[in-house]
RNA sequence: GGCGCGUUCGUCUAGUGGUUAGGACACAGCCCUCUCAAGGCUGGUGCACGGGUUCGACUCCCGUACGCGCUGCCA
């Protein structure tokens, strides 16, 4: 433990956490638990005062979402609080007057400014080095401002002054504050405080390199929550951003980065965010990850799809009307919901692909894709070969993978086809689709009695109209 | 314009004076196969450029180019 360490994440309250942002949250957090120091969380909200905390709700729903809790700051309360700027007035009146009372600050029309000592001032950055900033001319770098005429806050001062209120020991943030930071040490310096240590990361940018702005698809986290991204992923690429364990790994455990990470390994060169392989990262999560945390995290975009109960606690599947306006009978316990979650875990690589992948497994109401039925039962055979097949299944007593594989693979014989043409029309009755789970497990989960009603209904429908357009 | 930072496959990276420059994503081909994936195998593409230093530079130094950032009474 190491409480001396106090680290912060810092972001104004957009309304959106911004991926950039997100991953200074992350390399902070990794810091503050390498260390066991502590994470703080504050709201710098100088600017806007009105709908800070509806605005806030983003950042704070993002970082959960990332699982990066804060040890100090909204919610969670601590001992160098408020934690919003805006609530910390009296601190920067008091601050401020010691800096008046000490000569540094100046007006001018109405804005207070803070006089530069104009010296050289050395920059010694984790990330970065030694870095000697000539502050001497006037010309280039003026006298900053530290509060309006109106008396809100300017961001260099109050940010400062924080740090040195809520101890902060090492300030981790985007390498575009790097230029600011010889200012903020001259304000360090003038209340005779001990500036922090300075880590700045590099910024993440497009994929065409070019800097990532609040328009630009993927840079909100809560795109990649909506798309659903796994947390663990995308916290894991982001990880992989501008730190690496230097040994191949891809897929690495949080808690291996925790004990792995050190500010001194962070890269210099800015970054740019790789979509593709981010995508592929949540696909090896996916399949990886235990059927039950699976379950947990497909549930929502079930229900936001109408396919499972959107109320919370229970899960039940309702029955739904069937295509005959008979109530349809249809497992309704946890156990199918697991089992069809559990034949579509390795297929999916985004949890919003759960609704068109499941739902027909919950509805006789399904549609028809009319390309894979055209393509499928074009072929006038097909409705005669799938009902062979009915015939065959319905002969099946023990209604498992296997025996549903070799009574198909025995009719291929029989029948002297090829082991598709018996496959793909099965799939396209059962689903309405022609691509989809391994089709025994398929079939096996859907029950034998459903399947047979399937294959009827597609038989019946297939083999009336030959050669119309479906 | 000034100041600062950066520059290894398209992208993320390993690499710190002597390597056939490694891995991953993406891409192409092949295998597997009931579809789609997954998996396996194979392949191509890279040290921005120019000077130094050195027996020897991707690695060190200087310059150029390019990129990014800062240069606000935004954060």
């Amino acid at each position: 433990m190491r409480p001396d360490i106090r680290v912060r994440f810092a972001p104004s309250p957009t309304g959106y956490l911004h991926i950039g942002g997100a991953r200074t949250a992350l390399f902070n957090w990794l810091f503050a638990r390498h260390h066991g120091g502590t994470f703080v969380l504050r709201i710098e909200d100088t600017d806007l005062k009105r709908n800070t905390e509806e605005a806030a709700a983003a950042i704070y729903e993002g970082l959960r979402w990332l699982e990066l809790n804060w040890d100090e700051g909204p919610h969670v309360g601590g001992k160098f609080g408020p934690y919003f700027q805006s609530e910390r007035t009296e601190i920067y009146e008091r601050y401020l007057k010691k800096l008046q009372d000490d000569g540094h600050i100046f007006e001018d029309q109405g804005a207070l400014r803070f006089r530069s000592p104009r010296e050289h001032v050395v920059v010694d950055d984790l990330v970065c080095g030694k870095i000697d900033f000539d502050l001497t001319n006037p010309g280039t770098h003026p006298d900053m401002t530290v509060r309006r005429p109106d008396g809100s806050w300017i961001f260099h001062f109050v940010n400062v002054i924080d740090d040195i209120e809520m101890k902060i020991s090492h300030v981790i943030r985007g390498e575009d504050h790097l230029s600011n930071t010889p200012k903020h040490i001259e304000l360090y310096r003038a209340l005779g405080a001990t500036p922090p240590r300075f880590a700045h990361i590099p910024l993440i940018l497009n994929h065409d390199g070019s800097k990532m702005s609040k328009r630009d698809e993927g840079a909100r986290v809560a795109a990649y929550i909506e798309q659903g991204y796994v947390p663990d992923a995308v916290r894991n690429y982001l990880c992989l951003l501008g730190w690496s364990p230097k040994d191949n790994r891809e897929k690495i455990d949080i808690e291996e980065v925790v004990k792995l990470f050190e500010l001194e390994k962070i890269n210099r060169r800015n970054a740019a965010f790789d979509r593709d392989k981010c995508f592929w990262l949540n696909g090896q999560y996916i399949a990886q990850m235990s059927l039950d945390r699976f379950v947990e995290l497909a549930k929502p975009f079930l229900r936001q799809a109408g396919i499972i109960a959107p109320v919370g606690g229970r899960d039940s599947v309702e029955p739904t009307k069937s295509i005959d306006g008979s109530a349809e009978r249809r497992p309704t316990d946890e156990g199918y919901l697991r089992a069809v979650l559990a034949i579509v875990k390795e297929k999916i690589k985004l949890l919003s692909e759960l609704p068109e992948w499941t739902s027909y497994f919950f509805t006789e109401d399904y549609e028809f894709d009319p390309a894979a039925a055209e393509k499928v039962f074009g072929k006038s055979e097909a409705a005669t070969r799938l009902s062979a097949l009915r015939e065959e299944f319905r002969k099946i007593d023990n209604w498992n993978a296997g025996p549903i594989e070799s009574t198909l693979k025995a009719l291929v014989q029989k029948l002297d086809c090829k082991t598709g043409d018996l496959v793909h029309p099965a799939r396209v009755a059962v689903s309405g689709r022609s691509v989809g789970p391994s089709l025994y497990h398929m079939l096996e989960v859907m029950g034998k009695e459903r399947v047979l009603t399937r294959f009827e209904r597609a038989t019946a429908k297939f083999s009336k109209l030959p050669g119309v357009s479906f």
